[in-house]
DNA sequence: TATTAGCACTCGAAAGAAATGAGTGCTAAC
DNA sequence: GTTAGCACTCATTTCTTTCGAGTGCTAATA
């Protein structure tokens, strides 16, 4: 069955209604408030229509209505007042986050923080890199049986591993490693530093020691840590603040969950591009535990490979279009921040597309 | 007024049954259980005299005791039974912990995630390093514009900086700065690089370039960095374990005081002597919000001048005899895992000094 | 045909009333 | 000094009652 425009209408006042108040609506609110002229006669009759096609319910006979999962995915695909951000609130989130930008370190775990002060929710941040290289290898002799290893990445950081031998080196070996390490194991990816590069290196250098394999082990072990997806989840406590968890345990299991780690976003959802910003409403997440929560997440793109993804949870009577629109502003700051966006500086509130929908609102 | 021995039993017995119930303890639940061959009245009127001396309380007239803060403190110092841990439960720890520790980055996140798993607390650790040197510098000419600076700790960790400049610089002058630094700068606490330093070295090394100053103050960075004091906090969510905390507005008021990195420890209170275990017993917390809450901790030494503080923050009924022991027990682990401490392998569960007691036990 | 006023009905939440019982303090006997 | 006995207190539990927001349905209206 079609969906008239009328019913559009008041299944978005409901869920704005609710989000605010996260109590069941009436009738009789509706009709006063909303400004569709009808009386809450007519608003019940469309009401009764609108929980027989799903997108509402009842929480018992003499209740007011309470959107269903349905009922939220068709406000976030289609009703939702899309970037309710007014200027002021524009410029004020632009002040916050540039002063926080600044200080911010970038790990994971500050942009996780951040999005969770930004919005007052537990929030995520996620981040994986793809295809890193090695660019550079240095190897500093410190003793008879020490060195320290130094690799540059593509990306120009660097990391170092100070190694211990049971046995003694000469700088002479070093060196001659230092050199054929730099010819062959740099702009190579993980998977190609193979056991047949590491002997025939191992050979070419007239290592006897071992020394070539765990020189190539660092260098592994540099590669897989870098491109390892990490996550950080901060500001659980947050659940707090919201009704729907004011029982403790149903808090504690969502915490808990959340402190561990767990899954959020489906295991093959790949992140999805920048400024797209994604929301899974109820059920619609795969965790057993997320099953009455909603996700809402946007990703970024901080170059060199490396892509983002900082995202809230909370009930799912969450106010899905503010929340969207902080996580966009925050995704595009970082992106741009970062270098890797294209994001326009004065375009950061205007460009918020979200899962779903093809209208671009402006 | 002096405490009889009876007295001293009846409290124990009170703390005992409280700390599992949480419930208001009554005279006739204690004349049945406690093995004190005397009668409810009996014990009716010894109650009566211990909230008259302080140690008790009721939360209203036909209720049950209940101990203060002071009836804690007097239990903590005296009438504790210590180290209840049993042979078995030691056996089972020790394994945990030992699989634990192995797989331990010895990061404070880490150690502290621990310490609440194992006891089920929200747990904060800290740690805090003294007098850092560095034992050595080498500086990587990488090309023109950019070297890296590898700086090698006395504690044998190493941390490296990507420098890009403006200016270019030969590697002539990059070797001659590293041999300077390596004379000048090693072996120096951070507060021995004075500019008086810097610009000696700057002007032997011939460097117009401020190169000196570059490097000089990564190596303050550096030092300063690894002697700050470092926090964690972890497990917030256990706290909702709790039956005091199943308001979530109390729970919310701490957590986030958690979170945020409030002191937890008065300011002053430098870390204790290792492997001692000090309990701080509700207003004996000088922030608010701990007021009704109780703090453990155990501090441990992982050598090189780097102290370390493990607790747990909870209720006031805290079972403090196992939580101090399990803490105590962690924190011998790290100090013999990180090399500092002199804690014999075998002593592990039988030394357990607490704080304002005096007596050693078993 | 769509809308609306009117009304009986439902059912959770709030308020009130009564019953329960754990625990006390006190007194008098041992 | 200890204990049995008993009247008293008061939080907690359970059961009723009241209240009212909100509904569904019907009949009148535009």
């Amino acid at each position: 069955m079609e969906i008239s425009e009328r019913k559009k209408k008041i299944l978005a006042a409901v869920v704005d209604e609710y989000i605010i108040t996260a109590e069941p609506v009436g009738s009789k609110a509706l009709a006063e408030k909303a400004g569709l002229g009808c009386s809450s006669a007519t608003i019940r009759n469309e009401l009764a229509e609108l929980v027989n096609m799903g997108y509402l319910e009842q929480p018992h006979t003499s209740a007011g209505r309470v959107p269903t999962a349905l009922g939220y995915r068709m406000y976030v695909n289609e009703l939702m007042q899309k970037q309710k951000l007014s200027l002021e609130e524009t410029e004020e989130l632009n002040d916050r986050l540039e002063k926080k930008l600044n200080e911010l370190d970038n790990t994971i775990s500050d942009v996780s923080r951040l999005a969770s002060q930004l919005t007052n929710y537990p929030a995520l941040a996620l981040s994986s890199r793809s295809r890193v290289t090695i660019k550079r290898f240095d190897i500093i002799y410190v003793d008879a049986n020490t060195f320290i290893i130094v690799v540059m990445l593509d990306n120009n950081t660097v990391r170092n591993k100070l190694v211990h031998l049971p046995v003694s080196v000469d700088e002479a070996m070093v060196r001659k490693l230092s050199t054929m390490f730099n010819a062959s194991f740099t702009g190579i990816l993980e998977d190609q530093i193979t056991p047949v590069l590491i002997n025939s290196t191992e050979r070419a250098a007239d290592d006897s020691l071992g020394l070539t394999s765990v020189i190539a082990a660092f260098a592994m072990e540099v590669l897989s840590s870098e491109a390892a997806p990490s996550a950080f989840v901060t500001g659980e406590n947050r659940l707090l603040n919201q009704p729907e968890f004011r029982d403790p345990d149903k808090a504690h299991r969502l915490m808990s969950y959340l402190s561990g780690g767990g899954y959020i976003l489906p295991p093959g959802e790949e992140l999805g591009d920048t400024n797209e910003v994604k929301v899974l409403i109820g059920p619609e997440n795969i965790a057993e535990e997320l099953k009455d929560s909603s996700v809402i997440v946007a990703s970024y793109d901080a170059g060199d490979g490396t892509k983002g993804l900082i995202g809230v949870v909370g009930p799912t009577r969450m106010d899905y279009s503010v929340i969207a629109s902080k996580l966009s502003f925050l995704a595009q700051g970082l992106s741009r921040r970062l270098g890797g966006g294209e994001a326009p500086v004065e375009g950061m509130h205007n460009k918020l597309i979200i899962k779903g929908d093809d209208s671009d609102k402006r």
